[in-house]
DNA sequence: GACAGTCCTGTTTTT
DNA sequence: CAGGACTGTC
């Protein structure tokens, strides 16, 4: 059999992982070390070589982008091109599951996805209808507890509750379980928490399903969360073959309840689990590595990885040392000016921060100087008022008893149901655990609602009867456009943006669009599909679309460091390196949260191919106020001799703030010693040793040296009297 | 129900 | 500073 297409311009180990025979796999991928593409080989592999059938695979990433991009390079390989094989996200393929046994699992067949904006909405009202002060109890907290409980395959019973405040969110907890689950709602979280549970309690299907997918393969194994590890681990059982792909390193998402373990417990679970290591770098300079690489080894309690290239080490690592955030998105800009200029692609350039606000200055920057840019992130498509308010007529078609949707459509556009209208019917609903929908038909035929608010709920009533009628039989283009001519939704917003550039309406159009290309989906071959509105209202909630429909002009980039991640530019600039934003002041004060941060750094300096540039502010406008920053730590963990200052220690004049000693500055060289990051030095008693860091400026610098006998020491250099060599 | 004024609180984000 | 949430007025 010929093999050489899934193995030619393979360097041994990925050839190795492609190959292997273990029945358990470990890649360890390292930033840019093919890894997409030893994932995708391995697939092409399992089918084609070993003969696995296609729909014994199951290919779990974490974005539907990665999903996408892997089904897309799957079937450029050729051969059945991955048809019936199941590759998606790990929520995507829970809710496919969910649909195919919705009632093992316990849900109407009808259940809609909640995403997080409803999530929040929904516990809101619990909240209130608890009788709690929404003050004390912010519903984003709430809804916080709640996911890290699903996460972690908590039920409310599963917690213990330790003091007065984690008994009253788990009594939300409950109560948002009981209002969820009559409205036929299920959250992210619950997705895969229900999945899991499947699982646990319906050892038929467990076991159905374990005979069938005997390969399951994992991206980004790095970011999975408890109760992700233990659907895989579950579903692999005794008999399933593993093969999971991931980089310690490059685990920031931490704080969203993943869990970078999972990396070292897979290797514990997982009986005769092999590890195959990907070093060699395809996508940067030497002096990138050889900054990625420093960085990150600051880190403790790695797996160990060290990248390298064949490729030499070009240029220089600019650091540029700006008065204030405009200076630096000035100088970035100019930066990318000049890429543009020398015949570069806008495209090509990426401009990295640690927050979204840090975007401000950067487009101020960019509209100044024209370049076109564009930002990632924001509201999403189907995040858009205007689209989930007409989503919220179709949902309600679909399910009555969807509270969520209930509550955005009845009064949008306005028509007379106001707040003490519906409160009376919320009051019903919670008083005899009814849905909004029933207890609004129970208000009507009482008598405790006077004859206009009747009148304006019998409406509405009507109205969402009528379009169900109405739209039965419809395409799902036509019952959208028909749902928002009728809702009086459409010249609502008409009405609202007419002479402004508010493109809302435009965005309505846009949805009538995005649904007659919508392809019916199949949830199994053979099975009977889903209705075509349902599977619509799924796809919306579990694939927000992109950021901005204007789409590939050539533009420089703008993202957070977490958006970069996956992504290379042949050209990146990162701004904002400065202690209290990046590491942020917060993650200084958790335990292991630095060390999230240094590898959020290392991701960024990993995206970048040719050209890096670092810039730093001394000052900085956060929250209105000014504030100082050192240079950020990362930098300074970064071999002076890979780095060049774009402007030097130049001793600026500036408001001089009392008789304040000069502030720190980068590399912070202690005048006539010569000690600087990475000399040799000898001590008196502690004997030779390497400097590691720096601290402070002037007398009182402090310099952290590592020792060959004692190891290491924070020493005052006007005290220490160290040896230079 | 629309609008203006006030208070408050500020990482990272996919699904 | 600035966006969102909330309050109070017409």
């Amino acid at each position: 059999m010929d093999v050489s297409h899934l193995l030619d311009a393979l360097n041994p180990a990925q050839r190795e992982a492609v190959t292997t025979e273990s029945p358990h796999t470990l890649v360890l991928a390292g930033a840019g070390s093919g890894k997409t593409r030893v994932l995708v080989n391995r697939i092409g592999w399992l089918t084609e070589v070993t003969g696995v059938p296609v729909y014994g695979v199951l290919a779990v990433t974490f974005t539907n982008k990665a999903a996408a991009e892997m089904r897309h390079r799957i079937s450029a390989l050729g051969g059945q091109g991955g048809r019936g094989m199941w590759i998606g996200t790990f929520h995507g393929i829970a809710h496919r599951l969910l649909r195919l046994h919705w009632q093992e699992a316990g849900l109407p067949e009808t259940f809609q996805v909640l995403d997080s904006d409803d999530q929040i909405r929904l516990l809101k009202r619990v909240i209130n209808d608890l009788g709690l002060d929404d003050k004390r109890w912010p519903a984003r907290q709430a809804a916080w507890f709640i996911n890290a409980a699903k996460d972690e395959g908590k039920r409310p019973k599963h917690i213990h509750s330790a003091d007065p405040a984690t008994d009253t969110l788990i009594r939300i907890y409950e109560a948002y379980e009981v209002a969820a689950r009559r409205a036929g709602l299920v959250d992210f979280a619950e997705l895969l928490l229900r999945a899991h549970e499947l699982w646990l309690t319906q050892a038929g299907l467990l076991h159905h399903y374990q005979q069938r997918f005997g390969h399951l393969l994992v991206d980004e194994f790095q970011d999975t969360n408890t109760i992700q590890y233990a659907f895989i681990r579950v579903l692999a059982g005794s008999s399933g073959r593993t093969f999971v792909v991931g980089d310690d390193d490059q685990a920031i998402y931490g704080w969203r309840g993943a869990k970078v373990e999972n990396v070292q417990h897979y290797l514990r679970d997982f009986e005769g689990a092999s590890t195959v290591r990907l070093e060699q770098n395809y996508r940067s300079t030497a002096n990138i590595l050889k900054a990625a690489n420093a960085v990150i080894g600051h880190n403790p309690a790695r797996l160990g990885k060290t990248l390298w290239t064949a490729d030499g080490d070009g240029e220089a690592i600019d650091v540029y040392a700006a008065y204030n955030e405009m200076d630096e998105a000035q100088h970035a800009v100019q930066r990318l000016q000049r890429w543009i200029n020398d015949g570069g692609a806008a495209s090509d350039c990426a401009v990295l921060y640690r927050s979204n606000a840090q975007s401000r200055a950067l487009e101020e920057a960019l509209i100044q100087a024209q370049v076109a840019y564009r930002v990632y992130g924001g509201l999403r498509f189907f995040e858009r008022a205007e689209i989930k308010d007409t989503l919220a007529y179709l949902r309600l078609i679909a399910s009555r008893a969807d509270d969520a949707a209930f509550e955005r459509a009845v009064n949008t556009p306005t028509r007379g149901i106001g707040g003490k209208t519906l409160e009376q019917v919320r009051a019903r609903a919670q008083a005899d655990n009814q849905t909004l929908w029933e207890a609004v038909l129970g208000e009507l035929a009482g008598s405790s609602l006077n004859g206009r608010a009747k009148t304006a709920l019998r409406a509405f009533v009507e109205l969402i009867e009528q379009l169900d009628r109405d739209t039965r039989g419809m395409s799902l283009a036509e019952q959208i456009d028909h749902s928002l001519k009728a809702s009086g939704l459409y010249s609502h917003y008409a009405e609202e943006s007419r002479g402004t550039l508010d493109a809302r309406t435009d965005n309505l159009d846009e949805l009538v669009t995005v649904a007659s290309r919508f392809a019916r989906v199949e949830v199994e071959e053979g099975a009977e599909p889903l209705p075509e509105l349902i599977g619509f209202l799924a796809y919306a909630s579990l694939e927000a679309g992109e950021g901005q429909s204007e789409s590939w002009q050539d533009c420089v980039q703008l993202m957070t460091l977490h958006a970069a991640k996956g992504l290379e530019f042949p050209l990146v600039c990162i701004v904002g390196m400065e202690e209290g934003l990046f590491p942020g002041q917060k993650s200084m004060e958790e335990a292991g949260r630095l060390e999230e941060e240094r590898r959020l750094a290392y991701v960024g300096i990993t995206r970048a191919r040719q050209k890096l540039l670092l810039c730093y502010a001394e000052t900085r406008r956060i929250h209105g106020m000014d504030t100082f920053g050192a240079p950020s730590r990362f930098l300074r963990e970064i071999p002076t001799d890979v780095l060049n200052e774009v402007r030097p220690r130049v001793q600026v004049s500036r408001p001089n703030y009392g008789s304040a000693a000069p502030r720190a500055r980068f590399v912070a060289e202690p005048a006539p010693s010569g000690l600087k990051l990475g000399a040799a030095v000898r001590h008196a008693k502690f004997g030779l040793g390497v400097i590691t860091d720096f601290e402070g400026d002037g007398p009182h610098t402090r310099v952290q040296v590592n020792f060959e006998d004692e190891g290491s020491k924070w020493l005052v250099v006007s005290y220490a009297n160290l040896q230079v060599g």
